[in-house]
This record gives C-alpha cells, structure tokens and sequence, in this order.
DNA sequence: TTGTAGGCGTTATCAT
DNA sequence: ATGATAACGCCTACAA
C-alpha cells in the first residue's frame, strides 16, 4: 500500500507521516495541529514536523471537513461580479480572511432568487462557515430562514428590515445629503433623484434621505420628483431619465442612486443634445474606477468598498469564533467627489 | 443515533434515505446517482427518490470527494479581479460550468508568483478536477509542472511558450494589425505602442504584431519606438508615455497595450495639455466597459471576454471527461471599436 | 437486484 | 504522552 503510494508519487497522507516518525497516525494528527500540538512530547512533535516538511505533507482540508464539519471557508454571495463595485469588496474580504485563515467561495445570483437558493445551498453543503451577503433585499425570507437556523452571516452594502443580522453598510443618509447639500449650494432649486430598487436597503435608504434633504433645505418637494429604477444599472437609469423629461418635468440637477444610473443619464443626454453639467447636473453614488476620465468627469459620492469587504470579513470571523457577541452594525462614512458633472444652473 | 439526528434537524444523510425507503444505503446510493441507477429496481428506485425528496435530502459532497477523489470543480486563477476584463470572463465560465454540474473556485494571485503557488496548492488539495488559468507567463515553471503531473488545465488570454497546454486567447497579431491599419488609413506615419509586459505571450505577440504590421505598411521602423510597461495597468501606461515625451520622440499615435495603458495615457495628456486626438491618437486594447463615455471616447479592440470564459470552460470539461483528446488552442477572432481618440494627423 | 464490508484521510474519544 | 478504535458520509467491489 505505502509501495504502492509511492510508486505513483501519491500525495503523502497523515499515515506516511506518522509511519516516516514512527509513531501513530493519532499523534502525528496531534502533533501537526496547532491547537493540540501541546498534549504531545516536543521531541516527538519535532520529528513529526520534519517528517511531514521533507515528505511534503499537506493535510487533506476535504478529509478534515468530513470530519470535523468545518470547512475554513466563508460564502461570499454577490447579485453580479460584473457590476465594478464588488471586486474591490471582495478585495478587502480575501485580505482579511486570508491571514485568518479563510478561503472565500465566491458566487454569483445574477439577481435571481432561485439561483440564489441554489447557490446558497451548495455553498451549505460545503460546509462554509459562514457567508458575507451582498444580495439582501428589505424582504428576504431566504435569509431570515438561514439567520433563525443559525447561520453565521454579515451583509454588506444592504440590510433587512426587520432582522437583526450584522452589516457593514456606508452611511447612505449622509452621503445622498452631502450630495444635495453640495447642488443646493450651487444655486440648484429643482432636483430629482433616480433612486435605485426600492425593495433594497440601499435604494430605500437612499430615496428616503434625498426626501428629508430637500426638505431640510427648504425646497418645495413637489417640483423634486423621484422616480425609481428596477435595477442599479445603466439601462434603468437613462429609462428613468428619459420617462422624467418625456413627463414634461422642469428640474436643472440629477441625484442618482449609483454611478451606473447616473452613466445611463449621460446616454440620454447624449441622445437628447442635453449637455451636462449646463442644462443639468448630475452626482453619482460610488465612485466606482474611472468616473474621472468621462465627459464630464462625474461628481460622486465616494464610499471604501474595500473597507466595507474589510470591515465584513472582520465581523465575520468574529462572529464564528465569538458566538456569543451580538449583532452589530457598522455604518462605514462617505465623502464627496466634486468633478464636473455639476455646475451652477443656467441663469 | 437517528433519534439525535432528528432531533437537532440535523442534514438528512443517505442512511436515512435508506432507512426512510427500507433499503440499505448502498441500495439508496445507486438509486440517486443517475450513472448507477438502472442497477436498481424501477421501483424501489423511485420509492428511493420520493424518501430523498421528502426528507430533503442533499448528498454531501465533501464525502463523496473524498471517497471519489473528485469534487465537481474547477479552479479559476486570476490576477486580480479588480481588472475589469476578467469579470465577464468569470460569468462566460460559470455560465458553460453550472449547467455541466461543475463548480468555480476563483483565486486572485495578484501577479504575485508565491501567492499564485499557494492559491493553487490550496485549489489542488480541495481536488479541484481541472484549472482555468489567466496568469500565464511565458517562462511559467510552476504550470509547466502542474501540466507534467496531469493537471488538467486550459489557459485563457495568455499562452506559455514552450509547452502545449490548451488555451483560448484572443488573435492578438490580427487585432493590433486592425488598429495599427486604422491609424495608418488616418494618415499616421509616426506611430509608437506601449507595450504590455513582454514576459507574457499577449504582451510579447502584440509587440511583435505591432513591429509587423508598422514594416508591411512600409514604415519606418526606427520613428516608430516600443516602450515596455511592466503591468497592464493605468500606472504603468502614463510612466511609459511620459518616458517617451520626455526623450524627445516625435509621434502621432499610440497604439496602447491595452486599455488600462490607453487611460494611463489619458492622464498624462491631462497632465501636459495634449489633446487626444488633435495631438495624438489613441487606440486601445480589449474594449472594457464604458470606454464609450470617455473623454475622448476612446477607440480599441473589442475582445469577446465573455466567449473567452464560455470556450474555455466548455474547453476544460472536455478535456476532464476526454482525457485522451489532445491539447488545442483558440483563437477567436476580434474586431476594432472606432470612436473618437482617433483622427488624421495635425499639420 | 440487493446487501455486506471496507475505506477515502482525518480527528476525537477512549484506554493504556 | 501515546496508541487503538471508531466515525464523519459516501461509494464500490464483491458476495449473495
């Protein structure tokens, strides 16, 4: 059998470790283990290690997850990796798990609840510790279902309503209110927000405080509509714009829920010969990379993506070896990107 | 036993499949692995079914690859996927994968070759059935041995030089042969490029594409410099050009290794009040998103990243499940994107 | 057609 | 401090 192995140059398991130290499969687990290492003489422990270094040991993680039901590996959940705020949160993720330890498996939903389930359930049946959720929706059964059965979760970017699950969210209300506060101070009366889903959060949270800015401000709230978009993307941002000018709205700047709407503005300004920032401003929601060489470069709201992976991944991993912690919420906080999507109305 | 494992709703497992059909667990085995099922009586089998779908049954995978050796996934190992060109080509491999019942780990290295060892040994140890490689480097030690030892693997957007390991890459001659044809149609006769890392094949092949299709034009060579960048990224592209600008070259286009490079340009214009493209034209590589909305928008070389991801993945179950069939690479053909960062010559 | 038995590589619980 | 043994959940010769 160990001929055998190594004739065909097998990967070395625990028995070839322990059987090079001469001693059992047992100790030589103890040995290699960290946290037991301490129940076994140091000698021996020694010669084990060498052995399993020159034999090249690596323990087998499947093997070990079989046994021990853990896996050292997290479920990170994302409705589409191709929307650019993500990589730099799974950034942050994988720098933080790493050095802790952890893998990430990373899955895509493509804002489908049924892949979701499917996703989800894979990602459970392999054992991950724990999951860091970008999908949240206000009204999300799925993972209320998973959060009652114990399992260990952090959302970023968006919340749930009602349940109490950890989050490491930017601060939305003050980012949308640095954005009014900064078109108000331009001279601007008339403004419109293209909020994002409103069954998110993100989109909610948003919508809400552009209402109380205005508000706040002292403008009139009816000549600032607000119209909502299915989905945090361009095509749903230049529809959203185009239903408001075809509406026959009068409105000289443009709040946008996400960068990527606000990108779907400058397609119908381009369509319409609406020119920006001079017939109307536009800010952002992001800063995602390269906002800065459009035309006009967008004015945004900057929020720490990888802060936010960061900052989940750390609450994560704490929440696995601190059960007993309650939940948190972190509110990671904006600034605001001035470029030249804004502008003093015109006259 | 059963009894604990009611109680604490633990995940129903095959025995009590079993248990629930009145058959032994190897009965029930064979019944839901459709390979084995015709083993089985009809009915029992599908009495066996019924009991695995009313309990809720999920096999556990982790068992079952470390009983077959096997795992239903592949490893996908990139750079880093803050680069917007690899996102698509994630959804095109996962999109091919899930319906053939494989999954994707995704690793970053970032471009890091100890990284990339240990990313892939942990991939390997997790018997990941086959790799997905986006960080080939000409001179690649670790992936020519990886390949030696029967690693099934497929290479997308960069080769290796020497040995012949199956890759799907874009007809990058046949692309920098477009751009550079375009810029010459233009009137330009002083033409230079900023070339991608020459220690990879995309970078040296376009270097090489470039000096070919600048001699078939009938140019001269010596006007006509290659400067290398060390990393396809923003940085790299601008220190490029300034390096040019500053040794006193006299040119009228660039031909960009990629369109990172191309926005690094976008800076250093910035930087010196050159304007893109009554000074100088600019053509890029790869055609991310939301070049159109640039300042200029910037011309370039559309690649199909997502047809990139899609082949290769459908290129490595082949392999997996034909092992005998041998290697291919494939070529898919590319097209040029004219927008407004290029135009005749000054004079 | 079905059951039996053994083992994949590891760790946890005994016993020594 | 170490060894023996069993078990995690599944699959597969082999036997019946």
């Amino acid at each position: 059998m160990s001929k055998v192995r190594i004739l065909t140059v097998q990967t070395p398991t625990l028995r070839d470790v322990a059987a090079a130290a001469g001693v059992h499969a047992a100790t030589a687990s103890r040995a290699l283990n960290p946290k037991t290492r301490r129940l076994v003489n140091a000698d021996t422990a020694r010669r084990i290690l060498r052995a399993a270094e020159s034999l090249g040991y690596q323990p087998n993680p499947i093997a070990r997850s079989l046994k021990t039901a853990k896996s050292s590996t997290i479920g990170l959940v994302i409705p589409d990796l191709t929307n650019p705020l993500f990589p730099p949160i799974v950034r942050g993720i994988e720098d933080v798990l790493g050095p802790a330890g952890f893998n990430a498996w990373i899955v895509n939903t493509d804002n489908d609840p049924d892949r979701e389930r499917t996703q989800i359930e894979s990602l459970r049946s392999r054992q991950v510790e724990g999951l860091i959720i970008a999908t949240a929706r206000l009204d999300h059964p799925l993972l209320e279902m998973l959060h009652e059965q114990g399992m260990k979760m952090v959302l970023v970017n968006r919340r749930l309503e009602h349940v109490e699950i950890p989050s490491v969210t930017p601060d939305d209300s003050a980012g949308i209110a640095m954005a009014v506060k900064h078109l108000v101070d331009l001279g601007h009366r008339r403004i419109v927000h293209l909020a994002g889903p409103q069954t998110t959060s993100t989109g909610l949270v948003r919508s809400r405080a552009f209402r109380h800015a205005i508000r706040d401000h002292g403008l009139d709230e009816d000549t600032s509509l607000v119209v909502e978009c299915d989905y945090w993307n361009e095509a749903e941002g230049a529809r959203a714009l185009r239903s408001l000018l075809d509406g026959g709205s009068e409105f000289t700047a443009i709040v946008a829920g996400t960068d990527l709407i606000a990108l779907g503005c400058y397609d119908v300004f381009a369509e319409r010969d609406i020119s920006c920032p001079d017939d109307i401003s536009v800010v952002g929601f992001n800063d995602m990379p390269f906002l800065d060489k459009l035309k006009p470069p967008l004015t945004t709201v900057r929020v720490p993506h990888y802060a936010i992976g960061a900052e989940a991944a750390r609450m994560l991993i704490e929440t696995i070896e601190e059960p007993s912690r309650h939940a948190r919420s972190l509110l990671l906080p904006l600034s605001l990107v001035v470029r030249q999507s804004t502008a003093p109305p015109r006259t």
